[in-house]
This record gives structure tokens, C-alpha cells and sequence, in this order.
DNA sequence: AAAAATAATATCGAAACGAAACTATTTTCT
DNA sequence: AGAAAATAGTTTCGTTTCGATATTATTTTT
């Protein structure tokens, strides 16, 4: 199998799934921004780092998120630490309307896979993106779980919280652990585990 | 792992790569464009055939040929067999300029991957495909080698050529067995190989 | 205190998109 | 054979996306 069809795969896969504008009112760049918005974690939730994982630019994120807000599906706040930065949320209509995704297709068709083929597909992906991002100059948006800023020693003692994120100096509750980055920094350790040494299937469920 | 942020990486990664507009002036429809002509086989080289392909309208298809054409890129010709349809060709410039592709990064990242993982992950996202391709009734654009219509012996003999398609009723030359077709259907044959029995790595290359 | 950098927004023209209307062929039905 | 339906392709329209650029407000650096 040749690397040129994988990647056609991938490109197609991908665009598939993209192309689905206009369901529930909300075309592609809509509900790719709601999606974002819904699995950003706070520090991320912002124009620019929305802008920059859609790989667009803040202009058009900018108009992008004001038709979302026209409609009632994020609310914008100042944030209270950098006056220049705003913080968008979703709304209940939002939560709503998003349990109705026709992203849902893809996921479906993931839950469709043999087990053990997920977790290697995710691998595979991750690795892929890394590279994909490094070479693009992006950013590759991982969560906590992987990332070289996580730290903290897991056990809650006296009321602190188990895990804190270096980078921002902040403490991260567990929930935030699954949330998307805007500055995600692939471990070390990570990468060990995606070496697929052996040839085997992968260690993680 | 979960089947959100699996298919979360398979979106983002398709979309990293389609959002890298205006290379050599070109815009992203108008890449996808280029690629899919120079991969499409006989059958699959028409206007309809790419709107399905991208997704899209033939509307829409037509506006971006019709660039591709004025820029000369792509070469229009009625078809001999069906007068209401029309063949699109590659020109030499076309050509040259596939070569500096920027989607080289994509399949960069793929040619990255450890041995065995790629053949893996042709398999899954092939799978992949045809679930989402028949969840939302489109079609999932495969190749002879695992399609269900090829027929013929395989051998040559006294100037035939070794394989024909079923379905066309028309014979293949080799280099079209690796070309996508619009009329592609998943062989059972290759589904069996793609079950991941034993959940060891895979057979093909 | 001045200069540079950053976050967000606004504006412009070009392209993409879905929808719909339209022409020209081919196929199907009677 | 002739009428009706289906198909392939194009055109037009209004909306959205997009890159580029300029502008404003705030923060950081010097």
C-alpha cells in the first residue's frame, strides 16, 4: 500500500465528514468551531486559538464566532487577567444542538473498528499530526494526558488538586485532563510509547 | 482512547492539510481538484465524478474546473460514447506542478510512520471510509486492486489483457488497477483480510 | 515614557458553496 | 417511434469562507 493512498485516505476521510454544511442551521466552520469551543480547555477557549487550529486566520474565526453568537450558540466574556483577550462559551442551545452532530458519523464509524485497531489508529494519528504540525509550523492541540507540561504527583492531599499544568502554572482539575491545548507539547515519555516496538497492538484501551 | 478524539484526529488532520490555500496559485478546491484528476482512472475522469469526490455540487465542480481550465491545467473533451458527458486531462504544466505538491507533507508524515504501522492504517481507514461513505450514501472511491467488479485471469495470453472490469465491461491495463474509480465497491475478498484476525499487524505491504 | 508585540475586530475582493434554473443529450416508458 | 423521465453539464444568485490588510485597545518590552 503506497504512502501517496494512505495519505489520500486520510485527505478524503477528513473532508468527508467537513463537508456536511448547513445541518441544524450551522455550516462547516460553524460546527467545527462549536466542536472546538465544546473540547478546548480554558486557557484555549479564545478568537486566536480557535483561529489557529482551524488554520485560518483570526479575521475569519473572528467573523466565524460572531454569527455564533448572533445565534445564541457561544456567549464572549473579557477575560479578567489579559484585558486584549476574550474568553467564548457555549450556550445550552449549543450543548443541545451538539448532541445532534453530524460529526457523529466518523465517531460511529471509529466505535466500528476491531478492538485494539482504535488505539493504534490513535497513535498512528497522533504521531502523524506532530509531524504534520512540525513541518506546517502549527500546532498539533493535544490534551494533558500526553503533554510534556503536565505535572503533579496524581494524589489529592489536603484539599490541593492532584494534577497542575507547568506551562500556565495553574492546577488542572480532572475533567481539563481530556480538554484540548492550544499549547500542547507531545511528551517525551508519549513518544516512547508510540514506537510500536515489537510490531504488536498497542498498551492503551 | 476514544472514538471522539480519534475521529477528532482524523478530521483535523484532513483539514490541516486541505487548508494550504493559494501554493502556487492555487486554491485548496482547486489542489484537490488537480489530484483527483491525475489519480482518477477513465471511467471517473468527468465534472460529476469530482463533485462526488469533493463532496460537493457539480455546480460548484464545474466553477472550479472551469479555473482550472482557464489556467490551463486541464484539458475538456466531449466524450465519444455518451454525448452529454465530458473528459478531463491532465496538462504537462498540471503535471509539473503535482510534483511540488504541498500535500508531500501529508504523505511525508505517512512514509514516517514504522514499518507495518502503514499498511494498518490503510486498512482501518479504508474501513473507515466505507462505513462513513455508506452512513451518508456517498461513495467511498477505491481502487481495482480490492474492488469487487475487477474480473479476469491475471495472465496475458495472446494479447489480451489480464483483467477487465465487470462492471464497465471493459479491459484494465495495469496502471488503471491503481487509479480510483467512481463505480468502486468493496470486495468481500478484502474485507476478509481486513478483519485483523489474531489482531496481529497486517499482510500487504 | 516610548516602542514593540499581542488580541480582537473590521473591511475588501476572490473563491467556495448550496440551491435553483437551464440546455443538451440519453434512456425509459408506452 | 414518440413522449416522458433521467442524466451531464453549465450558469446564475445570495451567503459564507478566506487571505490580506488596516485599525483599535491592551500588554509587554525597552
Amino acid at each position: 500500500m503506497s504512502k501517496l493512498r494512505v495519505a489520500e485516505l486520510l485527505a478524503h476521510l477528513g473532508r468527508m465528514t467537513y463537508g456536511n454544511g448547513f445541518v441544524e442551521d450551522l455550516t462547516s466552520a460553524q460546527w467545527t468551531a462549536l466542536r472546538y469551543f465544546s473540547r478546548a480547555n480554558r486557557f484555549s477557549r479564545t478568537p486566536s486559538a480557535f483561529a489557529e487550529f482551524h488554520g485560518t486566520t483570526r479575521g475569519t474565526a473572528s467573523q466565524t464566532i460572531k454569527s455564533l453568537i448572533a445565534k445564541r450558540y457561544l456567549i464572549q466574556t473579557r477575560s479578567e487577567t489579559d484585558g486584549r483577550s476574550t474568553l467564548l462559551e457555549l450556550t445550552g442551545k449549543a450543548r443541545d444542538t451538539l448532541s445532534n452532530d453530524p460529526f457523529e458519523t466518523l465517531v460511529e464509524a471509529v466505535g466500528a473498528l476491531p478492538s485494539g485497531a482504535r488505539g493504534l489508529l490513535a497513535n498512528v494519528l497522533e504521531r502523524m499530526l506532530g509531524h504534520v504540525a512540525m513541518e506546517c509550523g502549527k500546532r498539533p492541540f493535544g490534551m494533558c494526558t500526553s503533554c510534556e507540561h503536565l505535572g503533579g504527583d496524581g494524589c489529592c492531599q489536603e484539599g490541593r488538586l492532584p494534577y497542575k499544568c507547568l506551562f500556565f502554572n495553574e492546577p488542572l482539575n480532572v475533567a481539563e485532563l481530556g480538554q484540548l491545548c492550544i499549547n500542547y507539547e507531545p511528551s517525551k515519555a508519549s513518544a516512547m510509547n508510540r514506537t510500536f516496538k515489537g510490531g504488536g497492538l498497542d498498551l492503551s484501551s
